[in-house]
DNA sequence: CAGTGGTCTAGACCACACT
DNA sequence: GTGTGGTCTAGACCACTGC
């Protein structure tokens, strides 16, 4: 890393900031890097810190503060004595990493795994709403989905979401409904996508009558609506998904610091 | 901090774990208990690391790591070149620091200001549910009070809120309502009730005659409820709150990662 | 300029997991 | 025992703030 100098002094100009960075910054992006070229896949251990220090030519304590910020970004998760490993949807012990709904009286998380039906799964041509969440052009292809999901039988979750058509190609709703393990789960270990992070719009709406009907709720229900992009790596949108919940049994719980 | 051994052994026994504290964590308590019984007061600078490295008897990484952590929970903001702050819902750039509704195009990220109105603050004893929020007794003495928020002149929001009487004794609508910032930051400078962080159940609802009234919507709207409780240092909850939020033209935004 | 937090290093030792 | 991450220290130097 010798070669990076630490801020080349610039000529005399009105520009904002230098841009001073770093050096764990620069090697957390070079781990970055690592990892979205697939050098180390999810659930694998990555080299230790000494190895790291060596390749990169640094100090030890610099990479474990890159692989501390990598870690608290749950992008890498540290086991002690073990290694440091690739974080992955799958063995994880959440079955669903971003669903905050809960019931409101459960001794489990969440009652145990939830059955999972796919309605429906086919390609389309992305509305202007879709293609701006998805970062693509209105017509641009899509995968469309839809499913339900139950707790102990009560259908309490209605998805729809839109993929983009290009990573996601092979994707049927054999292959949706066939896996085990969480959706972000299929997506890392069949199509190399793995989500990172997301953002969510909360709204309270009726729903119509095809929704109602799916949820078994009539259309007076009040559903909480969820849209979601989801990110991998780099802040590229690899998902939007609409759902419609019932708050009726459950509620959606957020965590304010 | 000589004196704290590390993990003294024990005699044979059956109990879990040895429970191992890291130096940095037991800096870290010290600190809080600081800030807890109002050695360093909200807003105020805490002494230099090296100075409190000196008082505690370790090294100034160790009190590093300790601040560190306490910034990443908000308790304290660290500002290059000028020192370490406790931090403050006063003189703080976001207006509301729990609040996540969103309007939902805006160029502002809250339209500026928002109208508050005090509707009531009266004295009550606490239900079941409010007592078990607040971590009383059902029938303990509670302050109550309801708002309106306006966004430019819209009733957006309608909240409900149960405080201890205990701390809170002095609280009238008139204070409520005279105070400039948020309703944390009046806590914080007349109540010397510090908020760190708030836990959030959110549910789709109908509201009834009466709140639609007060939101000028009709009661067939669905509204979404968010129930907050908010705790002060030491997880001790300290308010219980109801907000009935409009989602027409706003909507409830969060991060997932 | 002095004082603060921020970065980087190097080395020692501890806790934990696997073999 | 060996190797991993986790803690702790001590010291040097950098970046930013305010006097």
């Amino acid at each position: 890393m010798a070669s990076i100098a630490p801020t080349p002094p610039l000529a005399d100009t009105a520009l904002p900031a230098p841009a001073f960075s770093p050096l764990y910054q620069q090697i957390k992006g070079l781990i970055l890097q690592g990892l979205q070229q697939g050098e180390w896949k999810p659930g694998e251990v990555i080299p230790s810190e000494f190895d790291l220090a060596a390749r990169y030519k640094v100090s030890q304590g610099t990479v474990r503060k890159a692989v501390d910020e990598l870690a608290s970004e749950h992008l890498l998760v540290r086991r002690q004595g073990r290694g440091t490993f690739v974080a992955t949807h799958a063995e994880q012990q959440v079955e669903y990493r971003f669903l905050r709904l809960q019931p409101d009286y459960g001794t489990q998380s969440n009652e145990g795994p939830a059955q999972r039906d796919v309605l429906e799964c086919r390609r389309q041509s992305a509305s202007v709403k879709v293609a701006s969440a998805l970062g693509l052009r209105a017509g641009d292809a899509v995968l469309r989905a839809r499913r339900v999901l139950r707790f102990v039988d009560v259908p309490t979750i209605l998805e729809d979401l839109w993929l983009p058509a290009g990573p996601f190609k092979e994707l049927t709703a054999e292959r949706l409904s066939g896996h085990h393990g969480s959706m972000y789960a299929l997506f890392e270990a069949e199509f190399g996508v793995r989500m990172v992070r997301a953002e969510e719009k909360l709204r309270a709406v009726l729903p119509d009558k095809a929704q109602a009907a799916l949820l078994g709720v009539t259309p007076a229900t009040p559903l909480l609506s969820v849209e979601r992009i989801a990110y991998t790596y780099n802040d590229v949108p690899m998902e939007f998904r609409r759902g419609l919940y019932r708050t009726d049994t459950h509620h959606y719980h957020n965590q304010l610091s």
